[in-house]
DNA sequence: CCCCTCTGTCGAAGCGCTTCGACGATACCA
DNA sequence: TGGTATCGTCGAAGCGCTTCGACAGAGGGG
């Protein structure tokens, strides 16, 4: 085949003298070939460096052979974590043969089902879910296989894999109270996000409400969007109204702005104010200091989930199956005993009393 | 169309009242149709609710209207700024109505040309180039369109986006240099990656060693690994052998082990020891403290290589286009002038020192 | 008024593959 | 030895779309 016209199961079965029909067969095993007949075909693929065209065989068998992952927030940029799910997602899946597709699905709950309609995937892979999504509801109206990185309210027949961030918070207070702080805040998902009905939001901040009160300690309830300045903002004030809190929570990349905050306000960490969060491992040791968290395994959770929905497309489960992640907590650098003398609510009064009456 | 099959085209064409080719037409524009046609069949698409199939289009018409981006290096889920590329990527290619495709090709060169020969891709974005890359050489060969994030040796006729490295080291340095700085090492990407040809990492390599020669400082030039662990273990070993040492470039994540290294090694930033890092910028503020550096805008990278490519594809852009994004050196606070007293080489020393005739 | 050109529409031939039914040929049972 | 499964192979009919050539009818120039 000097000519460049690509080389077509045709030419295969040309090449090795069988039927068309044959050739599939060799391919596919869908029905026994005698060994002579396949191994003329296999030759004939080798030496013509034959490659079966993917929409060809889409549109015959009806399945593309690809999943997809939506990405839904515009601002999904800024959180590491939801990228480090595209990078286990994308792991799996190659080394299932099977493809990826991504694509951001801002705002129309459409949409999502948009590219399995197209005959361009398979299934679907959902993150960021909510408590009554809107999306999920459009995927099971239309039938069409999906697995989530996060939870819903009905986890009836679906399959996910989500963190235990009720767990995550719980560990993070009990530690919290153990080390003597009575009063913490929590920085939880964005208040945007929590309106929307955001499940990790809803369930950290319910955690939240309900270990506090069990524990005895008061609990502040701050949502904050991820970008640094806005995380910033909202603990700067939080900082200067609420000098009694001496730790805090966050659910995610909102400790950037925290910490910020807490060098703006001269307050060191951990002798004067813990920090725990929920966050990759990865990223935790590499501040000043460390911070104390609960591990986010978003890898393997990409993996995971990518897993489970070719499973479901192959055929080779049929139970949904659900993985709740647990809550571990490390102890690094961040947090520590509460500080005796309650805090001076601005720098300035804490400069005078420096110079008045040095400890 | 109350049966759960799939609205097709010729359902169309029935329900309009017209021929299966005109709705075609209507549907791609490429030939004219009447107003009054044109709007029953919009009106048909409209109340039947049709989706064309992806994979029937592209059988027909050989585009998929699809691009692939292959992920490298099996470590990659440590590098947050690659995952931005992913970011960038996606969001040019879904506002272009196109679709991105994953995959990771990790040490065959020819993987990178299946998906374009499997009819799934009409092009591909690669990224971590060699100078001279063997993947590239089967992309020019097979006559595949592509585009790079990144750089190789012969540039003509490609389309890439790249930070100019050359430039990060100059302005790194120079500030350096400005400092008083006399003796900067350089933590370069891996050492496999260079022996591999990485071309980043040959162009900070060679800057480096000019741009010492020309300011007369004296440059150590140390690979290593992104991971923590290494990178801690290189810079402890840099730290204890060169106690001239005052200042350091790093040319990615390796920063994180070089902090960690200094801290253990009881090394204040940048008081005793200055830090320059190409970085992205949401993480060098997150620091403390926070990093002195390079920003290299990934999120954007990624996006103009999609643009680059499906302009390609869409014949809108002849010409390659080639994008060098300018270096620019963000002040922060790991960066001071170099001290004067000369470094000890190991924490005792230190500390004997301080016992013996504190300052 | 006739011929030619456009414009708008149609039918049909693929694109490269899967899959179904058909049908010799062999093997197996009685 | 004849009838019936079983196995291996083939041909043909699609899958849903694009695109080419054909052609009726309207419009314009000579």
């Amino acid at each position: 085949m000097a000519d460049g016209r690509p080389v077509t199961m045709a030419d295969i079965a040309e090449r090795a003298g069988v039927a068309l029909s044959t050739v599939s067969y060799v391919l596919s095993g869908k029905r026994s070939v005698s060994q002579p007949m396949r191994e003329r075909v296999l030759d004939a693929i080798t030496e013509l460096n034959y490659r079966p065209h993917g929409p060809a065989r889409a549109l015959a068998s009806g399945a593309s052979h690809t999943i997809a992952l939506y990405l839904p927030s515009p601002e999904w940029q800024f959180v590491p974590i939801q990228q480090t799910f595209v990078a286990g997602a994308t792991q799996a899946t190659s080394a299932r043969d099977y493809a990826l597709l991504l694509s951001t699905a801002l705002t129309d709950p459409e949409a999502v089902t948009q590219l399995v309609a197209h005959g361009r995937a398979d299934g679907v892979i959902l993150m960021e879910t909510l408590r009554e999504d809107p999306r999920i509801e459009r995927l099971k109206a239309a039938g069409y296989p999906f697995s989530l990185i996060g939870r819903t309210e009905d986890l009836a027949g679906i399959s996910f894999v989500d963190l235990d961030f009720s767990g995550a918070i719980e560990t993070s207070l009990a530690h919290l109270a153990r080390l003597g702080h009575t009063c913490v805040a929590l920085f939880n998902f964005a208040p945007d996000l929590l309106a929307a009905g955001y499940m990790a939001a809803l369930i950290a901040r319910d955690s939240f409400e309900s270990q506090t009160r069990e524990l005895g300690i008061r609990g502040i309830h701050v949502p904050s969007s991820h970008t640094p300045r806005d995380a910033f903002a909202t603990a700067s004030r939080l900082l200067s109204s609420e000098p009694e809190c001496t730790a805090a929570i966050t659910t995610g990349w909102q400790f950037t702005g925290l910490l910020s905050a807490l060098r703006a306000a001269d307050l060191r960490v951990p002798d004067e104010f813990s920090v725990v969060s929920v966050i990759a491992a990865q990223f935790a040791d590499v501040l000043t200091p460390a911070l104390t968290g609960v591990d986010w395994p978003a890898f393997e959770a990409g993996r995971q989930a990518a897993e489970m929905l070719i499973d479901k497309l192959t055929g080779k489960d049929t139970a949904p199956r659900q993985n709740l992640v647990p809550a571990e907590l490390t102890v690094r650098e961040s947090t520590g005993p509460a500080p005796r003398a309650k805090r001076f609510t601005t720098k300035r009064q804490r400069h005078r009393n420096v110079f008045v009456s040095p400890r």
